[in-house]
DNA sequence: ATAGACCTTGCCGTAACGTTAAGGTCAAGA
DNA sequence: TCTTGACCTTAACGTTACGGCAAGGTCTAT
């Protein structure tokens, strides 16, 4: 029962290196050394790697599994304690960056989704107009109601109600923006913020001032934001960003 | 507008350390070099230092940030998903790792808990056997029912019928543990196998063969299983081990 | 002129190995 | 017996995002 370097790796289940560095950590020495300096492993020895590995797979330090196995009165329990504090903190950590990847994600898509929908409800809008003046009357009463699920259009409603408050607050966040841009004036700078603030909350399930200064930078050193904002009228974006590096703490 | 960089490290919150070594990988260059060879950074480099915090606040790795803001056309949502795919893939890691720390300490603590059970069962048994042959059915008519909410006691109740289940199960495991290395028959060792499987379920959760075998392993290292498993009969603990490391798959 | 605050580059250390390089050992077949 | 291929050894660099330290140059105020 005694193993060269390679077979105890493949026999574990771990590479020759980790072997190689956990006899270097002082963490699994072999058995002993042979007359060619080749390190032999024996049955002792696969037991204790069979506990680092129970150990590890609780992804326990090598030191604090050294501890464990090399001090016969360690307390495994407060090791095992003070590992589920960290897993726990470091899921709580992973929790805040998952949602705000999720928000910067909410927010480039919501871009996407609004120019669509936009579109979309011009079209819509459109088509209203023009079937109105073409049939009149008669064509509601042909379409319509019947042929729509009603829960569905409901949906549809409130999603196009929340659309168009969030149009409008954009309009009106621009029309003041660029009041502000032609003369000066601190009171509409904070209205601005307001509106903008207030804008995000149709898209955002959490403010965060930080995320806020952030989405502003992106205004005017991503150009597909700046293009959106310039759209309205040059400089928007910039003073758009001004006025969130501002207010936004 | 221009910082030296202590001053430019103070400004944005980050180490002059952080600031150096962001420009040895290019990832932000200071806007000149003086006279004297000191960093100086002006207003471009403090935008695109936050910019970077941006990112950095979403756990991007500062190779892939270089990309977002030095590429004009790289996919920014991609890269936002591959990063919330990265951070789920961890968190249902570390879910993972959650389960299988907490079915380890469930098993540390259903070990003392055990014993501290036992004791109260045994005392209490006792004191119900004193008290009916001290004062037979009278006792029960003054006390009992009335005094105990239902509801807990029928909690105590099922506690109670658990813990005779899992109890009756060890009982049986050790006779035929002693029987079994008294007069090796490998038909008896699967049964035990099956009987210590079953006696686990009364504590975890869910199964896995690893920490079953891992848990065989402690039995023989750690010398608080030990003596736990050896107050049967010496070599109990040993000799569980060894079937457990043959079945558990 | 000197002290103290600031700046520079260079290098070691971190965790747990993977990878590569240069060179020694062993068993088997020609 | 020689060679080949599989195996072994140590040494050293690379990984990530810096922290910390040392040796030495610069700036500002007294």
């Amino acid at each position: 029962m005694e193993y060269t370097i390679k077979k105890f790796a493949q026999l574990s289940g771990v590479s020759a290196r980790t072997l190689r560095y956990y006899d270097e950590i002082d963490l699994l020495k072999p058995a002993r050394i042979n007359s060619a300096g080749y390190r032999i492993y024996g049955a002792k020895e696969v037991e204790r790697l069979q506990q680092i590995l129970f150990y590890r797979q609780l992804d326990l330090q090598l030191a604090e599994i050294k501890n464990i196995l090399d001090a016969p009165d360690f307390d495994v329990e407060q090791a095992l304690n003070d590992q589920w504090q960290q897993l726990s903190q470091k899921k709580a950590d992973i929790e805040r960056l998952l949602t705000a990847v999720e928000q910067t994600l909410d927010h480039y898509q919501g871009e996407k989704k609004m120019s669509d929908q936009e579109k979309f409800m011009a079209f819509k809008k459109q088509k209203i107009t023009e079937n109105e003046s073409k049939y009149g009357a008669e064509i509601r009463t042909k379409y319509g109601e019947k042929t729509i699920d009603a829960s569905n259009q409901r949906f549809l409603n409130s999603t196009a109600a929340q659309l168009q408050e969030k149009a409008t607050t954009e309009q009106q966040l621009f029309e003041k923006l660029q009041a502000y841009v032609q003369n000066t004036q601190s009171d509409l700078a904070k209205e601005i913020f307001d509106l903008h603030k207030q804008w995000l909350s149709y898209t955002w399930t959490s403010y965060s001032a930080e995320a806020h200064r952030g989405l502003g930078l992106m205004y005017v050193s991503d150009e597909r934001f700046t293009r959106y904002y310039d759209r309205h009228f040059v400089g928007a974006a910039r003073a758009l960003n001004d006025i969130i590096q501002q207010f936004a703490h």
